[in-house]
DNA sequence: AGCGCCCCGTAC
DNA sequence: GACGTACGGGGCGCTA
């Protein structure tokens, strides 16, 4: 009989595909008594697309038995852990075996054996007769089963071409073992769902590289010790008991006293009465159609939900009416409730679904947004009246995605942000719960009016700590500054960095030949756990200079620089690295981000992200654009203008030393700035005691570094690291610089001194960090914070200043009329999209507001370039 | 599949 | 441990 001949026998592993259904996100199918039907409408889906796809001549549908098994019995501890199926999923069951019925489709089970077991051995069976049998499970214990004329099917989610039939072959593809190792390798990792614990800290990729070492369990076990990774080494050494038991658990039973009858399992049509009466039950409307049944159809699922609207004001025209009523003299709370949490709708307009507005504490009435935009239209009324005041928490999202805000008067996230920089959440739940202790319930209307109760709350403590100032002149006013820079967003060219993916692909794969070569194994290349294990252990490299515990096996650039002296493999992976970092960092990720409807890239830029006052910029982050090398470089030049236009770019020059240098009042370096000498240069004098001339690159490099080091809070193993020198060197260094710069040192000690008195820093404009581990008893802890206390203030003030700047110049650029627009902010630089005409003023005006932003005892400098594209400026 | 952690690398 | 501030990709393990 040939393959094509051989009548196939489908066995559909029932739980298995219950499980998956249930942790499918479709939360919202329900009938409209609220009852969960998410699970037998996927598990109908894939088994009538089986049906259809492979029409099979015989067909079961496996499941668990109610009662104990032999497992339990034998493994009574392990059982007891398995956490009890969820009663939102064990409600659902008694469906999927109506639908089963209905369907007819056979069920399967036997007492005492679970599923697994009754699939190994049907299949056992099937094969034996001459049956092609097919497992239905994407169950990875069930790859053991594979092999003369048994496969298993996984099904993917993307319909039947996503599906795997998987043979022995696709088994080691998959798994990376044969058939007669899966076992093996499920006793390591072990398996959740089957409630097999394997061992702890050894998982896929793990349990795949011991069997394949050892080639079994109990060999791997007896070998442990030379296992040379150490986590896996310990788990072996750890938990050998219990990984005996697992190898146990994972074994499928092919003992169970069952009769294949194949009579009972041949292909037979639905029960479409049965059927329909479940359909209608269950509220599946579109399948109910499908089946051509004459009922009438009873409103479908998600239909329910949108009706349970019990907003306060049932229209938006009582929305506008409650607006149009409101004394004039009363702020007026704002909340948006947003559609859905991701942020790709963000910024053009339709993201809002609901909005809740409050005239005081205990006060919130809230509407839905209606599809003509009525609410909004008179929302946006109110917000942009600016004899209104306004109480919101996020300033920038209300002018993304309301429009134009006026009369802002409390904006409660930057409160928080201001009081405290350094907590990494203001979202308004979390400020609500740490400063009101409120908890919110959900009810409509609550948000705005909490809104209310939280506002003066964290204005008395704004105003208390001093920050009421940075608040009104930088915080706030920069927010929709922000707003209309994420709105404009910046160009970048996808065609050059498809043409740079493809060219960067072969190399990649070039690179990864020659690396697999000089291994002598093929390996993951961006596996830092692989490399470590090929460089350490098989090529017994060794770094002359110790490195910490915690880094002992490092794979870090520095580490594999020291070890290409000695074998070309360190130098290829340093080759690989970039190319690599660069290719899925920037040049694939930056095309997925081009928003359709504008063709640009719009970044968010978050204000209150970070500890010291600097923005941070993510989805994508434009702020870390690769400028260094050539390759990098190319990358830049895709950030392009528009046709017609072209980019301007403006940075500080030396921007945080010469905040020092106003700090400190350092005689050296406040002449230097105000002499307009190169620093670098000039601390190579200072330190070396050689002329600008006699200099030599090395030392203009560690100069250099020595004034990067200052800003970062120096000491002397970060600066011999950076440089590659001894660390009795660089003490040598730093004793010289302070010597030079006597007024830096003094300035430093002052700001020490003074945090330990407050546990906090302060930027020029008054905006603090906190910095309580200070006095920590810990002196890896105080160091870090003696280190944070010295740079913060520096780096707090230059993204004030900057901050400052963008508010000016945004000012101008509408007050003013021009066509140029500000596009990104990278810390020190900003960014401009112009026409060519107004190219000299916009120069002139930049520049001018950048230096004049505030008057310090050393002069700011900016250096403007333009050009086409954000490499090539001059 | 999604999340959290680690390592690593990009920017200023 | 290791000079400051960020974001993000890939690997890997855990958990639902």
């Amino acid at each position: 009989m040939s393959a094509a001949e051989k009548k196939k026998l489908f066995l559909v592993d029932a739980m298995a595909h219950i499980y998956r259904a249930f942790y499918v996100p479709m939360d919202r199918l329900r009938t409209r008594d609220g009852v969960p039907t998410k699970v037998p409408y996927l598990f109908g889906n894939i088994v009538r697309r089986i049906l259809k796809e492979y029409q099979p001549d015989y067909v079961g549908i496996v499941f668990d038995s109610k009662g104990p098994t032999f497992r339990d019995k034998l493994f009574e501890r392990y059982k007891a852990k398995r956490p009890p199926m969820p009663d939102e999923l064990a409600m659902q069951i008694p469906f999927v075996r109506r639908l089963c019925e209905a369907m007819r489709l056979p069920v399967l089970e036997m007492n005492g054996y679970e599923a697994d077991d009754v699939l190994g051995a049907l299949a056992q069976q099937g094969a034996k007769k001459g049956l092609e049998v097919v497992l239905v499970s994407n169950d990875k214990d069930m790859m053991q089963l594979v092999g003369n004329g048994v496969r298993t099917l996984r099904t993917g989610s993307g319909g039947a071409k996503s599906d795997t039939l998987v043979d022995e072959g696709k088994v080691e593809e998959i798994l990376g073992v044969p058939p007669q190792q899966v076992v093996d390798v499920m006793a390591l990792m072990g398996d959740t769902i089957d409630n097999i614990p394997g061992a702890k800290g050894i998982g896929e990729k793990g349990a795949v590289e011991l069997i394949r070492k050892y080639g079994s369990v109990e060999n791997a076990l007896d070998h442990a010790d030379e296992v040379s990774n150490k986590r896996y080494r310990e788990a072996l050494q750890q938990q050998r008991e219990q990984v005996m038991l697992s190898k146990q658990l994972a074994t499928i039973a092919l003992d169970v006293p069952l009769e294949l009858d194949l009579h009972l399992l041949e292909s037979r049509q639905p029960d479409v009465a049965a059927l329909a009466a479940l359909y209608r039950e269950l509220g599946f409307t579109s399948l109910l159609k499908e089946l051509g049944a004459d009922a009438a159809a009873p409103p479908g699922p998600g239909a329910a939900a949108e009706k349970t609207d019990f907003a306060q004001l049932a229209t938006a025209g009582e929305f506008r009416a409650w607006l149009e009523k409101l004394p004039k003299s009363a702020a007026l709370a704002v909340w948006l409730n947003l559609e859905s949490e991701g942020r790709e709708t963000e910024g053009f307009g339709t993201g809002i679904a609901s909005v809740e507005v409050s005239r005081g504490e205990g006060e919130g009435r809230a509407v839905w947004v209606d599809e003509k935009g009525e609410a909004l239209r008179a929302l946006g009324t109110v917000l942009a009246d600016g004899k209104r005041a306004k109480v919101v928490h996020d300033a920038k999202l209300m002018e993304l995605l309301a429009g134009p805000v006026a009369g802002i008067r409390h904006a409660t996230q930057l409160y928080s942000y201001l009081l405290r920089p350094t907590t990494a959440n203001h979202n308004f739940a979390d400020c609500a719960l740490r400063h009101l202790n409120a908890v919110l319930t959900g009810a409509p209307g609550e948000r705005a009016a909490i809104l209310q109760r939280l506002a003066p709350v964290l204005r008395q403590q704004v105003e208390e700590q001093g920050l009421a100032e940075v608040y009104e002149t930088i915080d706030l006013p920069l927010a929709p500054v922000l707003a209309a820079m994420e709105r404009t967003g910046v160009r970048v060219d996808p065609a050059a960095l498809e043409e740079m993916s493809r060219a960067m692909e072969k190399e990649i794969r070039r690179l990864e030949k020659e690396i697999w070569e000089l291994a002598g194994v093929e390996f993951n290349v961006n596996s830092p756990m692989q490399l470590a294990e090929i460089l350490f252990d098989k090529l017994n490299l060794q770094t002359a200079t110790k490195r910490g515990k915690a880094k002992a096996r490092s794979t870090a650039v520095d580490v594999l620089e020291e070890l290409s002296a000695s074998h070309p493999l360190p130098g290829k992976i340093i080759e690989y690295r970039e190319i690599a970092k660069l290719k899925s960092t920037y040049v694939d990720a930056l095309p997925k981000l081009i928003h359709p409807a504008t063709g640009r890239l719009h970044t968010s830029f978050n204000q209150t992200g970070t500890a010291t006052g600097r923005l941070s910029s993510s989805d994508p982050n434009l702020q870390n654009i690769p400028v260094r090398s050539e390759l990098g470089r190319q990358i830049r030049a895709a950030f392009a203008a528009e046709k017609g236009k072209v980019l301007l770019s403006a940075d500080y020059s030396q921007i945080e030393l010469r905040i020092m240098a106003h700090f400190s009042g350092d005689k050296v370096l406040v002449e230097a700035f105000r002499n307009g000498e190169d620093i670098h240069a000039r601390t190579a004098q200072e330190v070396f005691g050689v002329g600008p001339l006699a200099q030599t690159a090395e030392h203009r490099r560690a100069a250099k570094a020595i004034n990067f080091g200052i800003i970062y809070g120096l000491s002397a193993f970060g600066l011999a690291q950076q440089l590659g020198i001894e660390q009795r060197e660089a003490a040598k260094f730093i004793g010289a610089y302070f010597q030079r710069y006597s007024g830096v040192k003094e300035y430093l000690e002052r700001t020490l001194e003074e945090t330990r008195k407050t546990s906090q820093v302060k930027t020029l404009f008054g905006r603090i960090r906190p910095i309580p581990e200070i006095t920590a008893p810990q002196m890896q802890l105080r160091n870090f914070a003696e280190r944070t206390a010295l740079n913060s203030p520096l780096q707090g003030t230059a993204a004030d200043l900057i901050k400052l700047a963008m508010i000016a110049i945004e000012r101008r650029l509408r007050a003013e009329k021009y066509k140029a627009r500000m596009i990104l902010q990278v810390h020190d630089e900003l960014l401009f999209e112009t026409p060519p005409g107004e190219l000299e003023n916009l120069k002139e005006m930049v520049r001018k507001e950048m230096q004049g932003v505030r008057k310090l005892d050393v002069p700011l400098v900016v250096d403007v370039k333009a050009g086409a594209n954000w490499r090539d400026m001059q």
